[in-house]
DNA sequence: ACTATTCAAGAAAACGTTTTCATAAAATAG
DNA sequence: CTATTTTATGAAAACGTTTTCTTGAATAGT
């Protein structure tokens, strides 16, 4: 089933065969023709085996992300994964599990396993170990990170979408407006609470600490965290969810605490995953392209995966940045003059 | 950076070098020593394709699944990467789009890349191919779908999750009850139905054609699919979904008509996605174990690769069948005597 | 008609490992 | 003290390709 037997059939040698299936030099048409009939009638594939040792190629890149169960991750995978594929790459899946440790294993590891490029779309600061990655002459492109220059990447306006969000709340009539922080180690959390500070700043609202609430471990604590900021600050208006699953947990806890949404809490997102839209009421959010990303990751791969295999070197790295664009559905709504003006509201749509 | 120039520092031949690597034979500790140290120094990783080509493994296996943003799937994957990761294995992703074609030629693709195994979660009857896969004696894990004894399998008790989700509508008095049909070419929904079907005749009810709706095309015709069905039949009680988004899909139309849930209509899903506790109500379903679904598929397949290692062969095939189980939450409601009483609730609740 | 050039195809080297074969020293057995 | 086994290492073959080096035939240029 090797190259040999193909030859064999086909009564010329090695290197025919293998010139023919490459299209490298002239093979005469005849022979072209007796060698591609004998390796169709062997059903011959190469080893890739063989193959890369020659080349130092694979054809493979890496999906580097934390948490393929985060549902922005699923739309930027399946952008990648579209786009390499039909470029004949393959794509290895590596979740990291957000575990920083295991993200360098992994790296080495791969590493060793001569893939072709990385795409990490992890979201942490620390990019040490991905700068000697580019330095080693390995192509990376981050998705969803840009803090960096020096490394190819495709990333968001997450300054924008902090902006956009909070600018629509306070457009619609809002003042108190609670922000939702993520994992502050995350920049992307960082730009879009800037966003959202300059905001307000832009409409002469006074940013207020008290005002800002953080998830400190996970989104469970989250639920009694608004509880507690509810108790504490009962005239709170809208709030500015850092990302959509973030406003669903919120939207759960107020929900319990007998409060409507967005009758007593106008509430806006940002991320627009799928989900977002099928909720009732729906969320408005602040839609990032994910699956748009993630494609354009994998172009921006491809391209100086190409580059190197032509100069033997990498491009001067390029960081591109996605719009972002607020979708108004259904958990936002203008806040109303006063407290008897409200309950005439409610009469009214009863 | 070869494996030779370890050895020249070490002052030894390349044999000494991959012995000492791989721990094969005898090598004096003292050797041992100066050549992990060269190999340490040089920071030396064995190139991936030349051992490759030697063993005829590659430590890579293939997911293929149908669509990563179906919400079912990065659970799976989730499981699968976690134990292959844990084993020294890599996890190519193939998300093949629902379409066969497409499956086949990154089979045929894959294969040429000599893939140690293949775990599939895609989910059509047709499975030609895959049999041919195992025929040619590569190691290949069904997860999600047991129609076929012949290959290795980890799947759930689909017929017992349509069971016990009619079951239950039946109990909380609900006798008018509509079963939401997925593709009836995935034999998953097949066996939902016939478990709705049996639920039904072991109460005493008779299953009427016109209570089944299918999903023709996409989600979004399910939504006036819906609408035209509470037209025609406006005193409909329960449903039971065969798949949580599908459920979200109807909660979504049937709150558009005025109706609430699970006032008017008592639901239950089946799968219990991540989102189906998020929700409001949170939805009642029942939960199949899907991380541990992936989990075990790729316990399995490693079982297989190993095995296959050792003796040359694959071992007997084996399925091995989940257990699912409902999880009462908000959807679902217990039938009122009356429509009079019912009116009277409603009041009440007020 | 004789040399350049292009076209066509085989022989063999190379890619970086692992593994077999060969050999020698050391340990053990009789 | 020799004969065998065990320990330790190097040389070389093998894995299946691609690619360089040759060589030969055909075509073109004077």
């Amino acid at each position: 089933m090797g190259i040999r037997e193909v030859a064999k059939l086909a009564g010329v040698s090695v290197s025919t065969v293998s010139r023919t299936l490459n299209e490298t030099t002239y093979v005469k048409d005849e022979t072209r023709l007796r060698v591609l009939d004998a390796a169709h009638r062997l059903n011959y594939s190469p080893n890739a085996f063989a193959k890369g040792l020659k080349s130092n190629k694979s054809n493979t890149i890496a999906l580097v992300i934390p948490d393929i169960s985060n549902m922005i991750f699923p739309k930027i995978t399946q952008g990648v994964e579209k786009v390499m594929r039909k470029n004949g790459y393959i794509t290895v899946l590596c979740n990291t599990g957000e575990d920083c440790g295991a993200e360098q294993d992994y790296i080495k590891f791969l590493t060793g396993q001569r893939i072709d490029g990385f795409i990490f779309a992890t979201l942490t600061k620390n990019t040490a170990y991905i700068n000697e990655l580019r330095d080693q002459g390995i192509p990376v492109v981050l998705a969803g990170r840009y803090n960096d220059e020096s490394i190819d990447a495709i990333g968001v306006d997450n300054f924008k979408a902090g902006y956009e969000a909070t600018k629509y709340q306070i457009e619609i009539g809002h003042q108190k407006i609670v922000f939702v922080m993520g994992n502050p180690k995350l920049c992307l959390y960082e730009q879009r609470l800037a966003g959202y500070k300059k905001a307000l700043e832009d409409y002469g609202l006074k940013f207020r600490e008290e005002y800002v609430l953080y998830e400190l471990y996970d989104s469970i604590s989250l639920y009694s965290q608004t509880r507690k900021l509810f108790e504490r600050i009962p005239d709170i208006e809208a709030i500015v969810a850092s990302s959509d699953p973030k406003a669903f947990m919120l939207m759960r806890a107020l929900r319990d605490m007998g409060k409507d949404i967005p009758g007593d809490v106008s509430i806006v997102g940002i991320d627009d995953v799928e989900f977002s839209s099928i909720i009732d009421p729906p969320l408005s959010t602040v839609a990032q392209p994910l699956t748009e990303m993630g494609e354009l990751a994998a172009k921006k791969l491809i391209a100086q995966i190409k580059h190197k295999e032509k100069t033997g070197k990498l491009m001067e790295p390029t960081v591109d940045i996605l719009d972002v664009k607020l979708i108004v559905r259904g958990t936002t709504r203008k806040r109303r003059q006063n407290e008897s003006d409200r309950h005439k509201f409610v009469e009214l749509e009863q």
